[in-house]
DNA sequence: GGTACGATTGTCT
DNA sequence: GACAATCGTACCT
């Protein structure tokens, strides 16, 4: 893409500083690129989850600001990065206005450009059985891309970051996309099915599979 | 200062 | 299908 792009910089970004549940949908199909020394990955993503900040409590922003979670409560555009369990990364992409907490958590795309990149990245860091897998699920989809805790905060949207996002150009197709309940989300399947903010692009094989919270 | 818990994944049965 | 791994953060005493 050029210099011309059309939907980029501060463009970009206005479309990101909505509700998360708006922001979501047409972030599938989007393309998101990391530049490493060790090569270049570029993502479709196909599954996302909306967090609504303040208002979500399966959100790391329900119970308000804290040094994690700092990211979420600024401008949109930007990465929070976290680690789970003490063992992998999670990706998201925050938007909304600043001061809502409102993020989109990247849960899992396909690997369109630098594949071998990305399999050597997932092979130094366990298993990869096929391409599908190089980014299904969060965890995955942080190695795929070599994202870590450093990439907290980033912004995708202004130019020379080496994390950066573009977004479908004619949206994701009509009728390809599917919602229902977050993965994982504590508060048990109750809460989970009160916030069906998930959604994927229908039938995608690298979507990857619903499990409920423990 | 100590403890409980988590937006997951991989492996074993 | 079920469980262990592993550590930073948040919350409580």
């Amino acid at each position: 893409m050029a210099a011309s792009d059309p939907v980029s910089g501060p463009r970009l970004r206005r479309a990101l500083a909505r509700p998360a549940l708006e922001v979501a949908p047409t972030l599938l199909g989007a393309h998101l690129t990391t530049r490493r020394p060790d090569g270049v990955v570029r993502l479709r993503v196909t599954e996302v989850e909306a967090y609504e900040g303040a208002l979500d409590p399966g959100s790391h922003a329900f119970r308000g600001q804290t040094a994690r979670n700092a990211v979420m409560f600024g401008p949109a555009g930007h990465l929070y990065v976290y680690r789970h369990l003490g063992l992998h990364h999670c990706v998201n992409l925050v938007c909304g206005p600043p001061g809502t907490a409102s993020a989109v958590l990247l849960r899992a795309g396909e690997v369109v450009d630098g594949e071998e990149v990305a399999l050597a990245r997932r092979r130094a860091a366990g298993v990869c059985r096929t391409p599908v897998d190089l980014a299904r699920g969060p965890a995955r989809l942080a190695v795929a891309l070599a994202l870590d805790r450093s990439d907290d905060g980033a912004d995708v949207v202004g130019g020379g970051a080496a994390v950066r996002l573009e977004p479908a150009t004619s949206g994701p197709p009509a009728g390809a996309v599917a919602s229902g309940p977050r993965v994982g989300v504590s508060g048990a399947g109750g809460a989970a099915e009160a916030f069906p903010w998930r959604f994927w692009l229908a039938g995608d094989a690298t979507v990857s599979a619903y499990r409920r919270a423990p």
